[in-house]
DNA sequence: CTGAAAGCGCTAACAC
DNA sequence: GTGTTAGCGCTTTCAG
């Protein structure tokens, strides 16, 4: 029926099966409208574009207009449930503004090679960064980038746009709700302390414990960062202690956590309730089901991209957006405290 | 220093200030070994280009060339931890090649649109797919698509490129496992039945039963997909009868069991073995820590890429890469059997 | 060995 | 209302 059909129809290919110019058939099929075409012609057009299945060529546009319609992430893990979530949303956000994702792994300390890879190689029209790095470090990549950018739960000092999450908030309310259960004791499994997200969870965890009147124990905080390895090995140092329950900045060092206590003989929440940050497929999958305060990691993801096409359609979004903790849930993980 | 910076350098910037035309230019820093150029006139365009920070620029190469060096990547779901890992190991393998990947996260049942959007509008040279949908579906549309793909874990009839695991030879090596341990009575946890894999998988557990003389059973074999949740009521049902052990096709499944099984209040492994396909970080987090036969899921991900770059390339690979499974991983999920 | 010229497919002034 | 023109930045014959 088709002609060879094997090769893509152009503009050009449109036009002339409409008589038109080229020019005209651009406008009418960008749906321009600044300025008016015969109603007559435009259907022509269209009629043609949709014989020929028109497809306007991405690259040629993109040439023309250098927007490539192309967002890059880039994130330190590809195995951590939290940045699966994190692009998931973005794609999706992406996608629906008519954008693709280009995605980047990247090991810690590569952070100078992956930015300049994608924004100058590839040549995408902004980047969201999820990061682990220094804050210097990133910084300056990020600036020599050239694109704009947005952070992805994390605040360089210098009002740069982000998307972050209130941890304080969601470390304070899984504190509070140890405490409810008659927890004084409390352990905290922080992130890698001096970090931003670190830094915010510990004051969560201190605010809660400020307000209920328990002091602060340095002894009881032990850093985890945001691995299986961290968290089973800041156990193991906590297990000597008189601690009745902790609260870990994240799932996986909570995962890490039970090991440790199965392994040693205790019993999670008779001998150790525990509590997360995050919630996710993995919290129903350990035992005992673990207690968490979810976090809106895909959220955070879609808003830092709807962000970022707001700033390249010219707009002001606000400079950083905080989502909120999301609720507490409570599984089997976390216990009354027992003498 | 340097002028205004903030405008790009072009070819033409570079072809001017060494004092050649631009076409020389190209060819030398295109390393085009057709043409010889004298030693001298390369030198001083490599020094301006160095000067100037010279970057091609990868849109208008790509008009020129029709190659975008951009590799499409769609996968049905972003959290199982089996994606995660392939899309790792093809974006290890495009980098390395100079390529970039674009991401394409896709509901079942979306299968056409992705495709089409992705190697129609964003331009791919080419797609990896990952799928659950049904053959025929994802055959047209990839049909359509009209760019050279490969395909993961999955064969379609008729002889296109794939690269498949070995999980016949996977799902034997774990059922040979649990009846070197005394057990005769094994269930399996199947994928989705009529699919590739799960066929395979329960190919690869009948060859060990039959191996040992081991009657096959079908009401030991139940549907669980590749969920958690499929997991946990194919285990339900599992209950009532006299398995002493389970082969899961894939971990997540696996979880979704032995939350089945805790719930039931049955030990394990006392009372029952269970072992699964597929090794990651989940199976140490599980309790107890779950035994597994591993699979190359990263490799498949940088294999698929490379084949796929080959093809670009227009050499000609084998046609379906089947990768060997991983070994056999003996953690605390599975006992001797006991009567 | 190097330059001139054409053009990939599209958009955006600027004419008429 | 619609056509003309001039490129975006690069590659690639084809001359010389």
């Amino acid at each position: 029926m088709s002609k060879s059909s094997k090769q893509r129809a152009t503009l050009n290919d449109v036009a002339r099966l409409a008589g038109v110019d080229v020019s005209t058939a651009s406008r009418v099929l960008r749906g321009d409208t600044a300025q008016r075409v015969g109603k007559e012609t435009k259907d022509r057009i269209h009629k043609s574009a949709k014989e020929l299945e028109y497809l306007p060529n991405s690259v040629a546009r993109a040439l023309r207009t250098s927007k490539t319609y192309t967002l890059g992430i880039v994130v330190p893990q590809l195995d951590n449930p939290v940045f699966s979530a994190v692009i998931r949303g973005a794609e999706r956000a992406a996608v629906a503004k008519g954008y693709s994702l280009l995605i980047s792994h990247r090991e810690p300390g590569e952070t100078a090679t992956t930015i300049a890879n994608l924004s100058k190689r590839s040549r995408v029209d902004g980047l969201l960064v999820a990061s682990l790095d220094e804050d210097e470090v990133l910084r300056t990549d990020l600036e020599a980038a050239n694109v704009p950018y947005v952070l992805l739960n994390r605040q360089l000092p210098g009002a740069y746009y982000a998307v972050v999450l209130k941890s304080r908030e969601a470390a304070k309310r899984a504190t509070d709700y140890l405490i409810s259960l008659g927890h004084r004791r409390i352990a905290h499994l922080s992130g890698r302390l001096g970090g931003f997200n670190a830094n915010e969870r510990l004051k969560g965890y201190c605010d809660a414990l400020r307000e209920a009147g328990i002091d602060y124990d340095s002894s009881l905080v032990e850093e985890a960062g945001y691995t299986f390895e961290g968290g089973k090995s800041a156990m193991l140092d906590l297990l000597g202690g008189d601690a009745t329950a902790v609260m870990a900045a994240t799932m996986v060092s909570a995962a890490g956590a039970m090991v440790a206590l199965h392994e040693a003989g205790r019993q999670i929440p008779e001998d150790m309730s525990i509590i997360a940050l995050h919630d996710g497929a993995i919290a129903e999958m350990l035992y005992p089901a673990l207690s968490t305060v979810g976090m809106p990691t895909e959220e955070m993801g879609s808003v830092a991209a709807a962000i970022l096409i707001q700033l390249l359609a010219g707009e002001q979004p606000e400079a950083v957006a905080a989502l909120p903790a999301g609720p507490l849930i409570v599984r089997a993980s976390t216990g009354p405290m027992t003498i």
